[in-house]
DNA sequence: TAAAAAATATAGCCATGGCTATATATATTA
DNA sequence: TAATATATATAGCCATGGCTATATTTTTTA
């Protein structure tokens, strides 16, 4: 068993749900704020603004104060890999016949406990239909 | 989307392994203890004491000091209920044709984060090769 | 533009789960 | 049985991510 990977990955899953957010809203709103990220997650503005700092201080995000947040090159990177998972892992619980609902809810948990060959088992599904 | 959901997993997610574990444990060796446990998990027993404690004050595990380790009633329940989807999701990603080490070590990941609905999907698919 | 509302920030609390260092109890073995 | 080794327990540290309450700043609106 290795739990210790699960342990790891539990590290970088809220800084991953966070960054694939902020790269969202960037996209759809050309700014991402404290606001939204709370909203969307679902917790107080103080803590979305307690962990934005966090992903500041390790170099995932640029800020100013009381202005919007932007990724850095390194937190683009993380979001976009991020998004690459999700959607694979969507798609698949979507193949296998799950309503869109259930797909987008399990993938969220999902994402950041497949590993790099389980993906491709299931990109391989998505475009094939097969195994 | 519902990343609440994904917390709530989280919560219980450890609470789980460790059930799960010691009733392994249990089984397999009659006897389940701090020094097992930390070394299956790859954790010092300082934490597993700690941990181990947090489950008997929340009524899951039944232990004297310096005495190995039982599971309640409620600890049986949930220990159950966990092997049985890891063992679901195990047999699903092995039936996807990926290797048993991939297989046991995604599973432990993504077991806490399985509906009920993907569960029976995977299972449906693991009896009948269908979806 | 001044007042009100909204957004952001900060302080301080809690639980969890890591860790090391140290104490204590139990088991083994010389 | 006494010494040693092993297992368990405790104390105290840290980071994370929740929360509420309370500033402070920015934006909106009257």
């Amino acid at each position: 068993m290795s739990f210790k990977k699960v342990r790891d990955a539990h590290q970088t899953e809220n800084t991953e749900d966070y960054l694939e957010l902020i790269a969202d809203l960037l996209n759809q709103h050309g700014e991402a704020r404290i606001v939204d990220i709370a909203s969307k997650l679902d917790i107080t503005q103080a803590t979305a603004n307690k962990t934005v700092k966090r992903l500041q201080i390790q170099g995932y995000i640029q800020k100013e104060p009381y202005r919007s947040i932007f990724l850095t090159v390194k937190g683009q990177q993380i979001a976009s890999q991020s998004k690459k998972r999700h959607k694979i892992v969507f798609n698949f619980l979507s193949n296998m016949g799950l309503d869109k609902k259930t797909a987008e809810s399990d993938s969220e948990g999902i994402e950041h406990h497949v590993s790099d060959r389980t993906l491709k088992k299931m990109n391989k599904f998505n475009k094939t239909k097969k195994f």
